[in-house]
DNA sequence: TCTCTGCTCAGAGGA
């Protein structure tokens, strides 16, 4: 049985006479989660007092496999023989985490918050890697390692590497293995899989294994190791996944490591040993060190300190981290086992930073809360929340030229997901967790679905692979923001002076028809620090935005331009190129670069010199922020960032492509919708919006809008732009559904004026209305009747739900706000579904309504429950208007 | 019971 739930109190480990001798314990108290709901008390022995060291009230406890006694008439509880003890078996820790903890804890904070930098034995060490598992998958050595060099060519061009150079060390080490792996695979006795992708809900632990030898773990290591043992930091990734292993009832009593830069020239009289494979034997003590070591991880992360060091038994002296590790305990006032230098930043850095430390790691709980619903949610439960692709079957499976698969299943439904072409995600047999599951990459998602993998899979289920990558960068953003950023820059960030300009522009029009607009570009031109360029719905941001760039590059300038989005990124870049500049080079992968911009994409893959320069010397690059967080991009620097859509990223996140320019310029609009971030914290206001309060003369608005009507406009721009938003010209303003050719006659007289409110008197279900459904879709089709288009007809329903709901009934582009915001359709359609009260956090953010009433252009049809509108006096201003 | 995009995934090493 096992015992799981939230510790209330968590006493000091002490010594008792037992009649086996003198042992240590522990007692803990939880509240079960399951069964009664009276806390209960449970003995830790021995070594897993650790726990109670660890751990305080307030923390998730596990005991698995619980001794359970009667002493007194009472039931009792404490550690038995088969028992692990995980305290906060939600926190998710790397394998590579845990190794890194048990070469010193310091090393582990130390990566997650600088990254690992591009370098050569990295990249080295992958390209073996990746051979080794071509090899096993029965590939050819040397075309592998052509390949696999290739894919890397522009990691090795940035490094300044030739690919013969890297080809012959790649050999040097492939021989290792290969000669090594000819022993056991010809006797067929071995059975053999290649990256092997573990997950552990018990132990809260992932990872991703190099390879299985009949089952166990095999670890590839292309650094040197002339001892006769594997290094003990090895030992334990490699027992990290055997414990998954045998949690998922494969039990595991040895691991192997492979160093292949081990070779006969190699021998000593220490190791005698010719052989680059180190076995070892997996015992339940070492299992029970891994379980600690992650505990302690997990312990340390809950309450989001810092280890200094003094937490593992390691020695600075031999440290490659050393100074990194003193420079960041200096500048951070961290203590620190390898002490400290040079100048701590001021004050208020210092609080920034552990102000934003905290809410990225909360993020990354959100992160981990998606990893939790793999194994809590049922499949259908998944489904619905278009997380997974469920019911699959599947249609066979075809061993491709490189040794990975592709498989082929049918869809069963027409059932939507997030999933997307090009995406990672996690095949199974389906069950993702405790059945056979491997990481795919999605070929294909229609009818029929098409993955590749490493190694074939039943194909019955597709689910989302959550990705604590975007999390990592934002931390890495952070960290080159306060500890790397320059001083000069950081005054401005944090208030100590105002932004410089200088009159560079001096009397150049760059926009003749536009006054805000062509002062934007010089604003942009003239900025020394940064520029804010406000651009409400409609106002011509791209236009601006690809002037703006050329207007940089002409002055010498080299131009990263940025946006939380590839969609974004992508928009700006079709400006930039109508306006006939083409010297750009985008950056981004093959699936989320749009199809028209792939012609100026920079593959990774091909010969190094050549990818190396073509970025180089690009005078203009594009990205988004969190490839700007990239370890290529992090090699890049340029004089100017521009980032669209700023308004939409959190500070770190904007940081990520400030961070490799000298000044910068973002584009947003504050009055519409924020980031994008599960936790309530500092991550909610944008860089944008703080900057544009704290510096008003640093900005422009661009104040004339080419989208919507006088009569649609006008409540937005009273109540969001003070009034100083209005049409760019006549025609502009007195736009009209007759202009497509349609009259008032034709329509029905509740939507006859542009702009029009209609209470279909229905009732809220949950996060849908379908009674109002229904209207919407008659509404819909009046319009199609009258002769508009259908693509011309967009509908906004605040929910996910009630979009379902109405696009059952109806053809036409329906869609949410937060998805609607950055296009525009003739005529719109707000769906509002809340009846009685406006209960709920989505309404109380009027910028969600600022976007869903700007996207219309001739038309716009508000339909809700007036009674539930006029409750709130923002509301009800809105409903007056739409009445009028 | 709210909205949801990024990103190869995670790991690749140095003595």
């Amino acid at each position: 049985m096992n015992l799981r739930g939230p510790l209330v109190e968590v006493g000091e480990p002490r010594e008792v006479e037992t009649r086996y001798g003198e042992r240590s314990l522990a007692e803990v108290t939880l509240r079960p989660e399951r069964g009664t709901a009276d806390p209960v008390t449970v003995t830790l022995w021995g070594k897993w007092t650790h726990a109670a060291e660890h751990a305080e009230p307030g923390m998730d406890l596990l005991v698995t496999d619980v001794d359970e006694s009667e002493y007194k008439g009472e039931t009792t509880y404490a550690t038995g023989k088969e028992s692990f003890v995980v305290v906060e078996p939600d926190f998710l820790v790397d394998v590579t985490d845990i190794r890194s903890w048990v070469q010193c804890s310091r090393m582990y904070y130390l990566n997650k918050l600088s990254g690992i930098p591009l370098n050569y034995p990295v990249v080295k060490g992958t390209i073996v890697h990746d051979v080794f598992g071509d090899l096993l998958r029965g590939r050819d050595l040397d075309s592998s390692i052509d390949e696999r060099i290739e894919e890397r060519g522009l990691e090795l061009g940035l490094l300044g590497r030739e690919v013969e150079e890297v080809a012959d060390e790649v050999r040097r080490n492939a021989a290792a293995i290969e000669g090594w792996l000819s022993q056991g695979v010809l006797t067929d006795e071995d059975e053999w899989r290649s990256e092997y992708t573990l997950i552990s809900p018990t132990f809260g632990i992932k990872g991703r294994a190099d390879a299985l030898r009949r089952g166990s773990p095999v670890e590839l290591k292309t650094g040197k190791n002339l001892k006769r043992d594997p290094r003990f930091q090895d030992k334990i990734q490699a027992a990290a996944y055997a414990l998954i292993l045998d949690e998922r009832g494969v039990p595991v009593d040895t691991g192997t490591l492979l160093y292949t830069k081990n070779t006969t020239l190699d021998r000593t009289e220490e190791s005698g040993d010719l052989s680059p494979a180190k076995d070892f034997s997996i015992g339940r003590g070492l299992l029970e060190f891994v379980v600690r070591t992650r505990n302690e991880i997990a312990a340390m992360e809950h309450d989001v300190s810092v280890p200094t060091g003094y937490e593992s038994n390691s020695k600075c002296q031999y440290c490659f981290e050393k100074d990194t590790c003193m420079v960041v305990s200096g500048r951070l006032g961290q203590e620190s086992k390898a002490g400290a230098i040079g100048n701590p930043v001021s004050e208020d850095e210092r609080e920034y930073f552990d102000r934003f430390y905290r809410a990225i790691e909360e993020e990354r709980r959100a992160v981990h809360d998606e990893y939790r619903k793999l194994w809590d949610q049922t499949a259908e439960e998944r489904a619905d929340d278009d997380r997974a692709i469920i019911g699959l079957e599947p249609l066979g499976r075809e061993e491709r030229p490189d040794g990975t698969w592709e498989l082929r299943a049918k869809k069963t439904d027409d059932a939507v997901s997030k999933l997307r072409e090009g995406d990672v995600a996690l095949a199974s047999d389906g069950h993702p967790v405790e059945g056979h599951a491997e990481l795919a990459r999605i070929v294909e998602l229609g009818e029929e679905v098409v993955v590749t993998t490493d190694e074939p899979v039943p194909l019955r289920r597709l689910d989302v692979y959550p990705s604590e990558l975007t999390v990592d960068r934002l931390l890495t953003a952070l960290h080159d923001a306060i500890l790397k950023g320059s001083p000069d820059r950081k005054d401005v960030l944090f208030d100590r002076r105002a932004p410089d300009f200088s009159d560079r522009s001096a009397e150049t029009t760059y926009i003749d028809n536009n006054e805000a607009q062509d002062e934007a570009v010089s604003l942009a031109i003239d900025a020394d620090d940064l520029a804010l360029i406000h651009g409400p719905p409609g106002t011509g941001k791209t236009y601006t935005i690809a002037r703006t760039i050329r207007a940089l590059v002409e002055d010498g300038n080299r131009v990263l331009l940025s946006a939380f989005t590839n969609r974004a990124v992508d928009n700006a870049l079709e400006a930039l190129r109508d306006q006939g500049f083409e010297s750009i080079v985008r950056v981004g992968t093959e699936s989320g670069v749009r199809e028209d911009m792939l012609d100026v994409r920079l593959s990774r893959s091909g010969d190094p010199n050549t990818l190396a320069s073509a970025l180089h010397d690009a005078p203009v690059v594009a990205a988004t922020t969190a490839t700007c967080g990239s370890r290529v991009m992090r090699e890049q620097s340029f004089d100017v960032a521009l980032v669209d859509e700023a308004s939409q990223l959190t500070e770190p996140g904007t940081l990520a492509a400030a961070n490799l320019a000298d000044r910068f310029v973002l584009v947003g609009d504050h009055k519409q919708l924020p980031p994008v971030v599960r936790a309530e914290n500092d991550l909610q206001t944008s860089l944008f919006q703080r900057l544009i309060e704290s510096h008003p003369d640093a900005s422009v608005m661009l104040d004339r809008q080419y989208r919507m009507s006088q009569r649609i406009q006008a409540f937005a721009s009273a109540e969001f732009y003070d009034g100083a938003l209005r049409p760019a010209t006549g025609e502009v303003a007195a736009q009209h559904l007759r202009d497509l050719g349609i009259g008032v006659a034709d329509l029905p007289d509740e939507t006859a004026d542009p702009v029009s409110f209609v209470d279909p008197d229905g009732r809220r279900v949950g996060n849908t209305n379908p009674v109002e459904a229904d209207r919407v879709a008659e509404i819909v089709a009046a319009y199609e009747a009258a002769g508009v288009d259908a693509d011309d007809i967009g509908v906004i329903a605040p929910f996910r739900a009630q979009v379902a709901e109405i696009s059952r009934r109806t053809d036409v582009t329906v869609d949410t706000v937060d998805r609607f915001q950055g296009s525009s359709k003739e005529v719109i359609i707000v769906s509002f579904v809340a009846t009685g009260d406006l209960d709920g956090p989505l309404f109380e953010d009027h910028r969600r309504i600022n976007v869903a009433l700007t996207r219309a252009k001739k038309a716009l049809c508000l339909v809700g429950d007036a009674d539930a509108l006029e409750s709130d006096p923002f509301y009800d201003r809105m409903l007056q208007w739409a009445r009028r």
